[in-house]
DNA sequence: CTTAGCACTCAGGGTAAAAGAGTGCTAAAA
DNA sequence: TTTTAGCACTCTTTTACCCTGAGTGCTAAG
């Protein structure tokens, strides 16, 4: 059933005043607002009331909205800001700055956010688990050690000094480097391991040794580079916030924030921005905050997100907005940063 | 002026009282736990008041200590505790996991101390600006990117693929690679910037193109190695502490935490402990707090810190056992599992 | 359908009294 | 001289209470 003009618009006037004042809207300041008695206003709310889009904490109490009056907000009546120019250049600079390192911008993503929008925020880059090595080099150190080099598919670098307990010739690091470019580049780890299996017996036992430690540390590199990475950021921002005048409240979120952050939400692929609203969030711990997610593309199908938590009179028309942009800079920054990488 | 007996005995126990209590103890209190009456210890208090160990949040309130009580606390009165087993093997156990990864170690310093004593907590890692870069190596891979291979003096080794916007013939890299040997490594950053242009006009561009890119990587390598790292983890623990029920005070010492963390106390080199109480530090936001902060080493002649903050009533007996303890198995692991990195 | 009017509800603020914890002081006991 | 019992006093905390004000729901008139 299809609210009324007049309903929206009243559904529309409590979510903001409440966004803003974190209390409790009464029928007076609407009647203000839209011309109409007061006691309109209060019949109105009390049909939004059974509807529930709104909710009266007591009963002598202004109108708070509900979940599905926010969610309602957002889908309808929301106006979809632009951002100003003074915002957008907040953005750009603190993007700025960050533009050199790209690795960097990721870790950091989180940060900026946080920043730029002054909510607890976290920033996810999914691993990639398809990642492989290219590219193999040793480079001979003396008879117990070498450097092992690993360029992954991502054309990524790793190195390490690697120490042996038995000596080796140096000699032999060529044919090893050759070895592993021929058999062990382009595989999974799991390819990788058995083939190590197969090959135990055709080389001298420290060979194999210093075969062994490059295909390990290049797997743990490949191990590392397929775990989904999650970074949680400002959540002392929470107590600033009225909801969060509580410390146990606060604590609580706070804590999830640092130790549960692998359960933040992850919107499913192809959405650009999801917003998830109180009970929407399927995790316990945020029941009555809101999330909201964006994704931006790394290039290669990869992607990763940054995402906002808050109370659930969150500013949503701001943050979408101001996460929108976020994440539409950072894909146009990979999209011409990268392959290439550096400058 | 040297204390009484009875009167060190006093302060040792409203000391140890308000540390678990956090509230001001009263005559009684300590009459029942001395064999002295009440009446006795009042007269013990007012003079332990006079003398500045005591305060009373107000007249008719139990006493508290004041800053130099604690500290004469901590120099004199404090039992120094020997671990448990229990708790010399949850730290085993806690380090056992991070041995691996040395690098990351550090790093996670700050969270494992935080989780051993359950207060915030913070790890220093003091930059190296002796560092320089012991062995360059040039791995080509086509005519406009090659791979850059860096193994600083502390055996650390790093690459990064480098694009260039000259073409260039890899087999020059070879020839390139020992000019960076023979002229560059052992170099500070000041040194390899000079001599980089004593260089530019005796190879073609693109070969010094290449060669520059390389010594810029290297230095910034070297310059973000010099770098003082501070991290602070554990920040949100102050939220089950009575003394930051408040939130605002709770939410001025988690930024000060986060964005002032440089300011941080670093204690002189070759102090292994130190305690700071309240107003000992010196820094205006850390006024009602403790840092206790401990140094580890990291072998040649390098150090990192670990440290501790938190409400003057501090649990200073079992946080400095602990920390002492996690500082020194950080200085056995550096001891044996460097220089031979990796197991 | 809208609005004015009115009685009603309830949280929040303020004051007052009561309770409780602990003190300082005095005078007697050791 | 030191310790202790006793007691009046101080000050915070708790509880109760009332009052106020914001806001409601309902009714009846416009």
């Amino acid at each position: 059933m299809e609210l009324s003009e007049r309903k929206k618009q009243i559904l529309k006037a409590v979510v903001e005043h409440y966004i803003d004042s974190a209390e409790p809207v009464g029928s007076k300041t609407i009647s203000e607002e839209l011309g109409v008695s007061s006691a309109t206003i209060r019949n109105e709310f009390a049909e939004l009331c059974e509807l529930g889009y709104l909710e009266q904490p007591h009963t002598s109490a202004g109108r708070i909205p509900s979940p599905s009056g926010y969610r309602l907000y957002v889908n309808e009546l929301m106006e979809r800001r632009s951002l100003t120019p003074q915002e957008t250049e907040g953005i750009d600079e603190a993007l700025r700055g960050k533009l050199e390192d790209m690795g960097g911008a990721m870790t950091n993503a989180g940060q900026l956010v946080s920043s730029i929008v002054n909510y607890p925020a976290y920033s996810v880059t999914s691993g990639n688990s398809a990642l492989t090595v290219e590219r193999f080099e040793l480079l001979s150190v003396d008879e117990t050690s070498f450097i092992a080099v690993v360029m992954t598919s991502d054309k990524n670098v790793k190195s390490q000094l690697q120490g042996s307990e038995l000596r080796f010739d140096p000699a032999h690091l060529s044919d090893l480097k050759n070895l592993l470019n021929t058999h062990f580049a382009g595989k999974s780890r799991e390819e990788m391991s058995a083939h190590l299996m197969s090959v135990s017996d055709q080389l001298s036992p420290e060979l194999f040794l210093v075969l062994s430690k490059t295909v390990e540390y290049a797997s743990g590199i490949l191990e590392e580079a397929s775990k989904r990475d999650v970074e949680t950021t400002g959540a002392s921002r929470i107590l600033k916030m009225p909801e969060y005048r509580d410390v146990d409240r606060a604590h609580e979120l706070m804590t999830f924030l640092v130790d549960n952050k692998e359960n933040l939400p992850v919107p499913e692929d192809g959405v650009p921005l999801k917003i998830l609203i109180g009970p929407e969030n399927v995790n316990e711990a945020l029941r009555d905050t809101s999330v909201v997610v964006a994704s931006y593309d790394i290039g290669d199908g990869m992607r990763g997100l940054v995402g906002v938590v808050g109370p659930t009179r969150m500013d949503y028309a701001t943050v979408t907005a101001r996460l929108s942009y976020f994440a539409e800079s950072l894909t146009k920054m990979f999209g011409k940063g990268l392959p290439s990488p550096e400058e």
